[in-house]
DNA sequence: CTGAAAGCGCTAACAG
DNA sequence: CTGTTAGCGCTTTCAG
């Protein structure tokens, strides 16, 4: 007992009408006389008829729908991200196919061919942190499908972007904590394949060079943008010669495992060591102390970007050179420096 | 400059073949022989043909993809759930839309509409808590789509369930709670509209009854499930007379505001108050004390939803009794009691 | 104002 | 083994 599901078909039939006069009056076409337009929607609504998005999105060759890669949902940065892009993509009429890579690579690239297939109308990514190459992104633009990448960018990809001030945010987290009296300020850093790991780490450097002091190359340890990252990299730190002062986390997460791993030795933050994150993830300021961290308005972002993939998508003929755009971070001191 | 995408028919061109033949072999038809084969796969290969899945749903009357309506993506109970769909989703050839209700009923009348339109072959839903009425979601079995509802369910609508055990859990949390030596014990209850503020509460009021406790109707505090919701019904239970010596939340973002609102009275958990959540998220254990809660293993909630909504969708035609299946819940002791 | 015809890209049944 | 034909549900163009 399959339920065939209703059709212009069904309520011309009714209506002794041709379909096509059905199809024109259900989108409220000049065409047709205000009277068959009510017969139609009355029809139409009482026999709790559905268009077809599949047929319109074939026949218009467009489906105003956009995919969204994230790296992995349940982080709140993400998920921040997610309700901007909503927010604005509902509003113009765009509905939105939510991708998780998990941060693994391959998976990410068989969501580009899914949404290939499904023939979205643009895509939005931050990149996992496997992806050390970016080329399965490469056939969006090829495809003609509008791609704006955020967060987690792919630099050598000529496309829109939207980023935090990384770079600026890294130098006030650590201004912040040299000119509390840290001398010792090491650095949980992220993947050099990600755009996040890179900038924050030049942050780091930077200040450290404005302010004369020595770079100290045990004092970077590289890792992933996880909570075991964290764990990982400052039991390597905190079993070194010289024990850093504090520590600026590339993020929340890996912050989060540095937290657990200092507590576990029985060390006092911020006495012992002293702790930064980035992110301003919800966890944070739950912490015990709660964390200093850097703001990212993730929800600012995910509108921001979404506007702009819109904006390609709408004018997808114009060449208009490829935007990047940055938003602002702010410090947020807490109890943890 | 519109990028037109590569079809059956461009590579039948170039091959001299019909496009009917590309199709099948394409699809590896054992009619097709395997030298043709090979020229059509490594011609689609070198012209990055996608297959067109909007036409194919369109032929197929069926699109592989099935609909998930959560309360929040943010709350990491529902970031689990999804995973555990995706997982399965994935393995069996499903594709997966994530549908964020906001916890309003509006946005999800919308959402099921979209869901419809889209053509769907089925749909997860978890009900938000504004949801007085389950009536938009009659559309769904009405149109022939399959549903499956998890955690928070419609009673009312007749098919196959997933839900933790509510008032199992909620039994163990305030067993414990009496074990503990704690007499007043409050419950801050969610709406009686939402499946899990009905059963949860059951729990509380059965448990004190079979502990031969006066059930003391100013004890049992109605509200919504989101953190404010725990912070207004705990104001209001500090400032009654008698004070409880324990509160028993409906969840933990509940628990959350409660936790904050106890703290904001210079009060200590659990010697002056002590809490329990429901729902283990991820941010209960951070807190201080950590929150001794009760556990509902999303991802297997998720798992075995999805598993269900596809057994629906494989075999349509059979009218199988609708199934309830009950997760276990397990309570985690914690500092907070 | 309404109807007819064509076609979006694909699959399925049937013919050669 | 390959080709032909028809059709999924809709929109668009052109006739009436």
């Amino acid at each position: 007992m399959t339920v065939r599901q209703i059709t212009v078909k069904d309520i011309a039939g009714k209506l002794r009408l041709h379909y096509t006069t059905v199809s024109k009056a259900l989108r409220d076409h000049p065409d047709i006389s205000p009277d068959t337009k009510h017969r139609v929607l009355s029809l139409a609504k009482e026999l709790d008829y559905h268009p077809n998005s599949i047929a319109k999105s074939l026949k218009k060759q467009a489906t105003s729908t956009i995919g969204i890669i994230v790296p992995l949902i349940k982080n709140d940065f993400f998920s921040a991200v997610i309700s901007g892009v909503e927010e604005v993509a509902y509003g113009r009429g765009f509905n939105t196919v939510v991708c998780q890579s998990n941060e693994n690579s391959d998976r990410e690239a068989i969501h580009v061919r899914t949404l290939i297939s499904n023939r979205v109308d643009g895509v939005l990514v931050s990149v996992a942190q496997t992806s050390t190459s970016c080329d399965h992104f490469r056939a969006l633009p090829k495809q003609g499908i509008a791609l704006v990448f955020f967060d987690r960018v792919c630099e050598d990809i000529n496309t829109d972007k939207v980023v935090a001030d990384d770079f600026g945010g890294a130098v006030q987290a650590v201004r912040h904590l040299i000119q509390s009296g840290y001398k010792k300020v090491a650095h949980i850093a992220g993947p050099k394949s990600t755009s996040i790991g890179r900038d924050r780490c030049k942050g780091y450097v930077n200040e450290l060079k404005q302010n004369k002091i020595q770079i100290n190359p045990e004092f970077i340890i590289y890792g992933g943008l996880q909570e075991d990252d964290g764990v990982v990299a400052t039991r390597k730190l905190l079993s070194s010669s010289t024990i850093p002062e504090a520590i600026f986390a590339v993020n929340d997460p890996v912050a989060l495992g540095a937290y657990k791993e200092i507590k576990r030795n029985a060390l006092n933050i911020p006495k012992d060591v002293a702790l930064v994150g980035f992110g301003n993830n919800t966890l944070s300021s739950y912490l015990d102390p709660p964390l200093t961290t850097v703001t990212q308005s993730p929800y600012e972002q995910g509108k921001a970007a979404a506007n702009m993939l819109l904006k390609r998508i709408e004018n997808s003929q114009s060449g208009n050179p490829s935007e990047v755009k940055v938003v602002e971070t702010k410090l947020i001191i807490r109890k943890s420096t």
